[in-house]
RNA sequence: GGAGAGGUGCCAGAGUGGUUGAAUGGGCCGGUCUCGAAAACCGGAGUGGGGGCAACCCCACCGUGGGUUCGAAUCCCACCCUCUCCGCCA
């Protein structure tokens, strides 16, 4: 949600960031829309003055048991101007509400600008890609031949894009995921967090999934919405507080299942376990300070990579360009693993700062030690994909014989198990 | 799912339709006292919005949204949430 005082002051700078966006210039409607509204507010309030001060007149004689019809004629022509300004004040708010709601986070100065994908700027590397001395597999083929990942018994349960894990592959995410908690929680000082994974449209809305990307989602009969990432319930938590500044930055994590419809996504990647409805993901949350968020950013992000470099996965990190960011973001890392099935870098985490965007719409705020209250920073990523992490290992531990070797990391969560076959 | 109780400020907890933005207690901040602290006493303090260079003025807010009324925390309706009991259940 964005600050309306600061479009006030800012107009220029305001559309030209939604350029950056490509989006056209949005301050002209925003500002007429605001002055009429602010036009209508004025009238009401003189109204109401006048009606507190007439009624106040009116309850001191009707103690005194004195005549108060002159007073309340006096009154009488309110009666309909007041509710009629009270009308036209909720639908001007509404509107800018909704014009406002519809907008997304402007980009912080330093994300390069461009149309799509295309535009992204590559940050660093990690790690170089094994060459194998026989053809690399893809994760599905190789999950398939061990017996131990079934696309076929998943679509009978449950249609496309879901799969069925088996045995010490089952295993393996659950490895995944408990060495991913556990490097967050005890190494980077995350909280762990057990969070619903139902959640009512008012925390969708906090965190800018509502009201444009409903599509995107599964909705429960009951109303409830499945979350698509962590990242709404954790957000939502300081939903709606005031927090004191000492307690900044709040760090939190969860593994959750995340729902996605992937309404949007026909066709694509329709083979493996790269893009499911369901799938299990660490997500990482920090609340900061304005000051800190920035730093806390860089921090959240190489918090994600140790995963990596503990799973001994080559990576790179990419800043998104302005055309790819989403929503709520006005800055957006993303953390590529190397797949050598397919032979190219696959997206595996995404970590993003929304400055205040978030906060404004659930109102987080912090109390300052001047005490006044601001907005917090709400920044997050995935701690990584849990699916995709393990197609990442299957891909990189492949042997020449269709097996997998288990990573020394995951080694202690893997009982007895050193190799999948 | 059935029955009941309730949602008021940082917390606890009053509140008769009319100077109630809201008693009281705790906590918090400032001060007096003290070598310092505690205790005691005095004082201060909500959030958001609109206007003004400013002192300051105005409006809204007692779960949410409507309604009745000259006037609503208080009365009416709907919804949401919490708690207790019963039923069902991993």
């Amino acid at each position: 949600m964005h600050d309306l005082k600061w479009i006030r002051d800012n107009a220029v700078a305001f559309d030209a960031a939604l350029a950056r966006r490509g989006l056209p210039p949005r301050s002209g409607d925003i500002l007429a829309l605001d002055a009429t509204h602010r036009g209508v507010q004025t009238r009401l309030q003189e109204m109401q003055a006048e009606r507190n001060d007439l009624s106040k007149q009116i309850g001191l004689l009707k103690r005194q048991n004195q005549d108060a019809s002159t007073i309340m004629a006096q009154v009488a022509h309110l009666k309909e101007a007041i509710p009629a300004a009270e009308g036209l004040d909720r639908d001007y708010a509404e509107q800018m509400e909704l014009l406002l709601a519809a907008l997304p986070n402007l980009p912080a100065a330093d994300v390069p600008d461009g149309p799509d994908e295309s535009a992204n700027v590559e940050l660093r590397r990690w790690g170089t890609p094994a060459s194998f001395d026989f053809p690399a597999l893809e994760h599905d083929v190789l999950g398939e031949r061990m017996g131990l990942m079934d696309f076929e018994a998943a679509s009978r349960l449950s249609g496309a894009r879901f799969v069925v894990l088996k045995g010490a592959l089952a295993r393996l995410e659950r490895a995944l995921g408990q060495f991913m908690l556990d490097v967050q929680t005890e190494e980077h000082g995350y909280t762990e967090i057990n969070p619903p994974t139902l959640v009512k449209d008012t925390a969708l809305f906090g965190t800018g999934q509502l009201p444009k990307f409903g599509d995107d989602l599964f909705k429960t009969s009951t109303g409830h919405w499945l979350i698509p990432t962590a990242e709404v319930p954790l957000t939502n938590l300081v939903g709606d507080t005031i927090l004191e500044e000492a307690s900044l930055p709040r760090r939190l994590t969860a593994l959750t299942a995340c729902y996605r419809s992937e309404a949007g996504a026909a066709g694509k990647d329709t083979r493996g376990m790269i893009r499911q409805h369901q799938f299990l993901k660490v997500e990482l949350v920090s609340i900061t300070t304005p000051d800190q968020s920035e730093e806390e950013h860089e921090r959240m992000t190489r918090c994600a990579e140790t995963l990596l470099q503990r799973l001994e996965l080559p990576y790179r990190v990419i800043v998104l360009c302005t055309g790819d960011m989403g929503f709520s973001a006005r800055k957006t890392y993303d953390i590529e693993v190397w797949l050598p099935g397919q032979g190219r870098y696959r997206e595996i985490s995404s970590c993003s700062n929304c400055g205040d965007f978030q906060a404004r719409r659930m109102k987080a705020r912090f109390r300052t030690a001047e005490k006044t209250n601001r907005f917090v920073h709400t920044l997050n990523g995935s701690g990584l994909a849990v699916g995709r992490t393990l197609v990442a290992v299957l891909e990189n531990y492949q042997q020449a014989d269709g097996s997998v070797v288990v990573p020394k990391a995951l080694r202690p969560y893997m009982g007895k198990i050193e190799t999948l076959c």
